[in-house]
DNA sequence: GGAAGTCAAGTCTTA
DNA sequence: TAAGACTTGACTTCC
């Protein structure tokens, strides 16, 4: 990426060569807080276990539906507002991965493929994050089952959607159980031997900030043809010894192409004044600029507590995406 | 309508 | 040992 930096008229002028989409996470301000509260729209409606066990398996059924139709009324808005990238709500099915309370999302097939189809129609790009529970190195053989079944309930969603390889689910590399190496080894294999086809197609893997950087798991997504999400500001926090971002986006996004994938990666900002490890951790509400060493080509989801707003505001920042 | 307490799941770090 | 961080607060109860 390129940036070039003037102030013709007293306006700073930022301009950039990037020319992929900007995205946000799961929930959208504007339509999140609509009063009255009943007409807000998210996709995020939930429960809980106790309410399953009173209202009945319908009833949870009745959100996800709520929810993939409200996904459709934010995509409406992300189009009219030149956003054509997001990332869909883990909740959107609440507990559909349940060992006793999941469900197909059969029922929801007609809807999804709607959602999927509007998708397509704009050149919108919707991507999942399965969260924190998906551990694949784990050593009690349960949370692996359970991880699996979450991955596997994601990538129903999306085929239901009839989306294409650029839908993908990004994990991370989870806990390391005091030693990495082994854990690698036992992620390798769960990839390897026990993920669906559907779902092992979908995978990619993101470094984090406390356990594995992105130099720990290139060797393995490379050798797994599993594509490699970098974060910025993760590395940041854990940085890959011996990689700079920008030879680690080349070789992620190099995995990314030869899968016939849109390259992703992530980008936020830490709170301005944080200090400690905690507070580096958390994200910024807007972003202040994209990353150096950018490259042109590849998308670039948005974390900030701002959510739209941040990615709308880099569009002012860089003059991205303004309507003629 | 708002406040407080609670909620499926895992792991790690810091206070 | 408890709280807070992570991709994301929302639900439930009580006033």
């Amino acid at each position: 990426m390129s940036i070039e930096r003037g102030h013709a008229h007293g306006i700073p002028d930022v301009q950039t060569t990037f020319n992929g989409r900007l995205g946000y996470a799961c929930l959208n301000t504007v339509l999140r807080n609509k009063k009255p509260a009943s007409e807000a729209v998210f996709c995020s409606r939930t429960c809980r276990i106790n309410s399953i066990k009173k209202n009945g398996i319908d009833w949870v059924k009745n959100l996800g539906r709520k929810n993939a139709q409200d996904l459709m009324e934010i995509i409406e808005w992300n189009e009219r507002n030149n956003i054509r990238f997001m990332r869909i709500s883990s909740d959107m099915f609440p507990f559909a991965s349940h060992e006793t309370y999941g469900y197909s999302l059969t029922y929801c097939a007609p809807l999804l493929a709607q959602v999927g189809d509007l998708a397509k129609k704009y050149g919108h790009r919707l991507t999942v994050h399965p969260g924190q529970f998906t551990q694949l190195g784990s050593l009690r053989e349960g949370v692996v089952r359970s991880s699996i079944r979450e991955l596997e309930y994601h990538c129903e969603m999306l085929d239901l959607m009839g989306i294409g390889p650029d839908g993908v689910m990004v994990i991370h590399g989870g806990g390391v159980y005091g030693d990495k190496k082994a854990t690698l080894e036992r992620i390798r294999k769960t990839i390897r031997d026990d993920l669906p086809k559907n779902v092992r197609n979908r995978l990619v893997l993101e470094n984090d900030e406390v356990s594995y950087t992105a130099a720990d798991l290139l060797p393995l997504c490379a050798d797994l043809d599993v594509p490699l999400v970098f974060d910025y500001h993760h590395d940041t926090l854990n940085p890959s010894r011996g990689l700079t971002p920008a030879e680690i986006t080349e070789q992620a996004n190099a995995i990314f192409r030869r899968r016939g994938i849109k390259p992703k990666q992530h980008y936020s900002e830490p709170r301005e004044g944080a200090i400690s490890i905690m507070e580096r951790r958390a994200h910024s509400n807007r972003c202040q600029s994209l990353p150096a060493g950018l490259p042109d080509d590849m998308d670039l989801m948005i974390e900030a507590k701002d959510k739209e707003q941040a990615v709308l505001q880099l569009y002012r920042i860089y003059n991205l995406h303004r309507d003629p």
